[in-house]
RNA sequence: GGGGAGGUGACGGAGCGGUUGAACGUGCUCGUCUCGAAAACGAGUAAGGCCUGAAACCUUCGAGAGUUCGAAUCUCUCCCUCCCCGCCA
């Protein structure tokens, strides 16, 4: 959500944001009218609040019979209109809010204007892509092959875009989330377990409603979303408080599966586990002071690098362009290369979200002791999402008899194997 | 799921229809005192809205709806917490 303040001062800046987007600036437009009215109503209806609540003060202390009932017969009155301009006033400010919630985030000025990802810019590629003496399979051929991933029994059991992972292979989802915690543990991010389903307004906080629900698996008979991101809980721990002086940066990493049922990717990725309904991921959090917000999304892309460089797969970093920003006002994407299906996969996005979510989940801090609370700047980044980091140790860790060498700083937390199959 | 007790400010805890946005205590902040600290004493200490700012004003005592001239206080619904019984990973 957007500071009405600004809106209402600096209505020109924020149109223009909304156009480096690709966003309608007449948006703008809708709120301010919305606002208008709504502080016509509340100018008037506190009026005759203020005047109702003097006279009931008085009626209180009125001795004589006649003169009390004829005041309270005014104010039985007066009690009436109040009534209808605050229905009117209610529905005025429903409206006031729906719009607020509508409005993007304004992308930072530094942010690259595009108007699809196809402008994304890839500010660097890091390490060399092996060459193959053989030619290198995707990884659903060898998933199956090994016995490590079950794709016609995760669609027996839950429909297609699910899937199974077995043995060797559950091992090493198991084996990478562990390291993955414990590696941002030491990097000073706070372990989370939350729930994995939040009531609706957790997503209101988060900005994936109203606007962006189409994606969610919702649980019929109960205000219950299962989770698309870790984020979404971890974002609203702090929701409607206050915190104190001192208590910020907080850091936080969590792991939890994600639900999201991506009905708009028709036919696309039908093969494999690159986009699947159900998937695992570890998420980092951040939760800064405003003017350090800039600062701590270097150090959360950092925090995320540290995991592709320790796995030592090819990896990309991507500064997303104004139209790919989601909520975000800036926000930069890792890709892992992959060589069997021969493309860069998305195993990160860090964004930094400005005080956006905070002013929509009500995320404050006080500067300092008796100073007015402000809304803190939020930050996320996935620390990785698993499965097509699985998808790239696979293919790129791949021999040519099928069989797969682990990862050398997962071999403590698979036993101390060196390879699968 | 059945029975009982509750939800008030950072915390404890009054209030149970009218000068209560909320006594009193604790905590916290600042000051006095002190070489310093503690103690003691003094002052301050909710959020939001409206507003150029301040004041005033409006809203908020779990949430929503209602009764009333007026509700933290009365009624209804819902949510949550605690205790007992049942059930259960």
């Amino acid at each position: 959500m957007l500071d009405i303040r600004l809106i209402r001062e600096q209505p020109a800046f924020v149109r223009n944001g909304m156009m480096r987007r690709g966003d309608d600036p007449a948006q703008v437009d809708a709120v301010l009218a919305a606002d208008e009215r709504r502080r016509e109503l509340l100018h008037e209806v506190e009026a005759l609040k203020a005047t109702r609540n003097a006279v009931s003060k008085e009626i209180g202390k009125m001795k004589e019979a006649t003169a009390r009932e004829a005041k309270i017969a005014e104010m039985r009155q007066l009690g009436d209109r109040i009534t209808e301009l605050d229905a009117q006033t209610s529905a005025v400010e429903a409206e006031f809010e729906q719009l607020m919630l509508l409005l993007p985030n304004l992308p930072d000025e530094r942010v690259p204007v595009g108007t699809s990802e196809a402008e994304n810019i890839v500010l660097r590629t890091e390490g060399t892509p092996r060459s193959f003496d053989f030619a290198p399979k995707p990884h659903w051929e060898l998933g199956e092959a090994l016995g490590i991933i079950d794709f016609e029994r995760g669609v027996k059991l839950a429909g297609s875009r699910f899937f199974v992972l077995k043995g060797a292979g559950s091992r090493l989802q198991r084996a990478l989330i562990n390291w993955m915690i414990d590696v941002h543990v030491g990097q000073g991010y706070s372990e989370i377990t939350p729930p994995f389903v939040v009531k609706e307004a957790m997503l209101v906080g988060t900005g994936n409603l109203p606007k962006f629900g189409d994606n969610l698996f919702r649980i019929e008979g109960a205000d219950l979303t299962l989770i698309p991101t870790a984020e979404v809980p971890v974002t609203n721990l702090y929701r409607e408080e206050i915190l104190e002086p001192g208590s910020l940066p907080i850091d936080h990493v969590a792991y939890t599966p994600c639900w999201r049922n991506e009905q708009m990717s028709g036919g696309r990725d039908v093969r494999g586990i690159k986009r699947v309904y159900q998937f695992d991921k570890v998420e980092m959090v951040k939760f800064v002071e405003p003017q350090t917000s800039y600062a701590a999304l270097m150090t959360l892309i950092d925090n995320a690098e540290d995991i592709c460089r320790a796995l030592q797969i090819p990896y990309r970093l991507l500064q997303l362009c104004t139209a790919d920003l989601g909520t975000a006002v800036m926000k930069y994407d890792l890709e892992m290369w992959a060589p069997g299906v021969a493309e860069w996969l998305e195993v990160s996005s860090c964004g930094n979200f400005g005080d956006y979510q905070a002013r929509r989940a009500g995320i404050r801090y006080r500067p300092a002791h008796g100073a007015r609370p402000e809304y803190v700047h939020t930050l996320n980044g996935s620390g990785l999402a698993l499965p097509r980091v699985i998808i790239a140790i696979l293919e790129n860790y791949q021999e040519a008899d099928g069989s797969i060498v682990v990862p050398e700083v997962l071999r403590p937390y698979m036993g101390g194997i060196k390879s699968i199959g």
